[in-house]
DNA sequence: AAATAAGTTTAGGCACGTCTAAAAATATTG
DNA sequence: CAATATTTTTAGACGTGCCTAAACTTATTT
């Protein structure tokens, strides 16, 4: 039985998948703000259904068909939120928590439907890229985080790893945002915060936590 | 606490008032396939929230709030319906459970901007008005059901008095849809049939039971 | 008005997804 | 390697919304 809850714990393995080999029961209640002993229990139900594979204390892993379904979400997640900025104007940093709901709706046609609505866009609004009708996605880009740029390098801003409002509030208001073109000015030493140049030749610096959660496309200098 | 269900309820409360004088349980069992006894239950919690006036035996009825939540509902569906076939090319006939997921999704900002981005449609693909966003409408169309349309007049198809997926894709096999204009060719006084002529001169005759469900309004003739 | 029918409510259960507290297994440390 | 700490699991409970069966109230017949 596929719901809600059950979608979005698929979901939240697959992306834990991409960090860690083994995805813990820790790892999962906190990303899903839940509790590990909900988390148990969840997993059980998830392994019968055949969509993850289980042992216990020892971690979890998504089946093939598990990640199908996770992938299917995110795609949904992914396009949603396209349709929230590019369509109806909301900024990148308010549209998670709607595309979170939106996600669960509709099956394949509804959503390659809105795909071909939208122009079949590659990126979401935080330069995620949207998996295809398939589950595939091409990244040809080479993205590394912002603080691994060196001073004299132009970096250009392509995504980001964090998708939380309060993060992406504080890009707002330091005026960067996705597509920007920044020249690193200098790294300060003590706190690895770097100084970076608008555009318009103003300057400011960010922090190196910032600076970590921004990812860039090294542009030669 | 707001909820889908209980906004559901609620929406289907407002529809029922609509009709009849009471809002009977058996009724609201009915629209909501559920069961009387779980109508009951719903009712306490709905009265315990204060959106319903529910006394035993005797039937419910909405209070302000309870209308406004049931309105801004109602307004959600009819909005995502306008969306699903005027931005994603869906037919009429297949929208509707779509929209009853979508109708519970975000709130009144989401709302008004999805509002917004259609052009403020005054009526959703099935003829019925839209609520604004204070739960208004003005509709000055004075439609008829077809079936009281005599011989010799002609009518212009505004809407369905049912919604469901058979009578619609009856209706495209009929190639009657909104906007359409007919003539009343004839009633056949045996079951109330009526022969009707489209605009390319052909002619076919609908049921009785179709005519009550067509919503029309009269050109003098 | 009494008997029957119809509709409504209560009582008791169930599935889902969550929780806390306690037990069990695995990791880490001295 | 034994003791401690951490993680995971089990056990038992709860709220939501649904169900069936039985009791109760109201409406309709005769």
């Amino acid at each position: 039985m596929q719901t809600i809850s059950r979608e979005n714990y698929l979901k939240a393995i697959l992306k834990l998948e991409g960090r860690a080999d083994i995805v813990s029961n820790q790892a999962l209640a906190d990303k899903l703000e839940t509790k590990p002993a909900s988390v148990t229990s969840m997993l059980h139900k998830l392994a019968d259904e055949g969509w993850v594979k289980h042992e216990a204390y020892k971690g979890v892993q998504l089946t093939d068909e598990g990640k199908g379904i996770a992938l299917a979400t995110l795609r949904k997640h992914r396009l949603w939120e396209v349709f929230l900025v590019e369509k109806l104007n909301f900024g990148w940093d308010v549209v998670h928590q709607w595309a979170e709901e939106l996600e669960h709706i509709g099956g394949e046609e509804l959503t390659n439907r809105l795909d071909a609505f939208l122009g079949h866009p590659a990126f979401d609004p935080h330069g995620d890229p949207i998996p295809n009708a398939l589950g595939k996605w091409k990244d040809g880009r080479n993205l590394v985080q912002a603080s691994q740029a060196e001073p004299g390098s132009v970096i250009l801003i392509k995504g980001v790893l964090n998708s939380g409002e309060e993060f992406l509030q504080h890009l707002n208001t330091m005026h960067i945002q996705l597509g920007l073109q920044l020249i690193v000015v200098q790294r300060y030493e003590f706190d690895d915060g770097l100084v970076l140049e608008w555009p318009d030749g103003r300057q400011a610096t960010i922090s190196h936590e910032t600076a970590q959660n921004l990812l860039v496309e090294m542009k030669q200098n």
